[in-house]
DNA sequence: CTTGACCCTGTAGTTGCTACAGGGTGCATA
DNA sequence: TATGCACCCTGTAGCAACTACAGGGTCAAG
């Protein structure tokens, strides 16, 4: 019934010192201590931090957890919030496959360029290298 | 012939706090000064940054970025390990695409999950909250 | 009664910048 | 000449989201 940090780190996979973390920035309550100065988490605790560690998981970033968190609640609101948070970060991550899809096609033709030999010669290098403004070869 | 370091920043669009901190980690050198202490800049200088944000802007870590700079200055040396580390930095971004496309399908399913109404009937927060033990409403 | 696994606090490091604070320089204008 | 303004200088602290110590204390087993 009552857990250690460490117990409470195995059950959701998470490092104690994130879980010190969490709560040093106020995403987890301070939790009671035994007498040994030891931190005890009861059941509440492991939903809440099974929570953080999903939203995590699906890439929310830690104030959007604590959004979620709070939304959750109060079971009574409507859901609407909820939902536009989870839009808006699914915006973000079709985003960022767009730039990674783009910056996937560049690498790869960067790369059936290269034909061997010296880095003289080499396509990666001339094409990061600046646009020769006359005949330089240093 | 000489720019400031905002001119160099206008150049290759990268800001004057970002070209100091550069420097401060030690890709490009420190450069020569005015009489008014003022970093004064050159042709090389100007090549070597632009270099340094093209790699950058292809996702390139810092730490990379400084390996292919030292490799791009011996110009005879086979080109391979340029291409393997444009291989591996290729690699990382496929692993990032693919991470993404999965979170991206199971956020959409999450949204697509959600009919309104409540918190308390709420799909998205019922999908991150723990398993329920037993009949719990709190 | 000692070993070892765990726990505690506090602080500093990671990556790649960005943003001050508190000052100096250099040029144009009143 | 003064004064304003844009720019430069150093040094430090902040962002996300942890991670990794150092230097201790606690607890159960053997």
């Amino acid at each position: 019934m009552a857990f250690t940090i460490g117990e409470l780190g195995k059950a959701t996979g998470t490092k104690v010192e994130t879980i010190r973390y969490y709560e040093r920035i106020g995403l987890l309550a301070k939790p009671e201590r035994t007498s040994g100065n030891y931190r005890s988490y009861g059941k509440a605790e492991l939903g809440r931090l099974s929570f953080i560690r999903r939203a995590r998981d699906l890439g929310f970033p830690l104030g959007q957890v604590q959004a979620l968190l709070s939304l959750s609640d109060d079971r009574t609101r409507d859901c609407a919030t909820v939902d536009a948070l989870a839009r808006d970060h699914l915006a973000e991550v079709e985003r960022k496959i767009v730039d990674l899809t783009a910056l996937r096609s560049e690498l790869s033709a960067l790369l059936d360029s290269c034909e061997g030999g010296t880095v003289g010669d080499c396509r990666i290098i001339e094409a990061l290298a600046p646009p020769a403004t006359s005949g330089e070869t240093q």
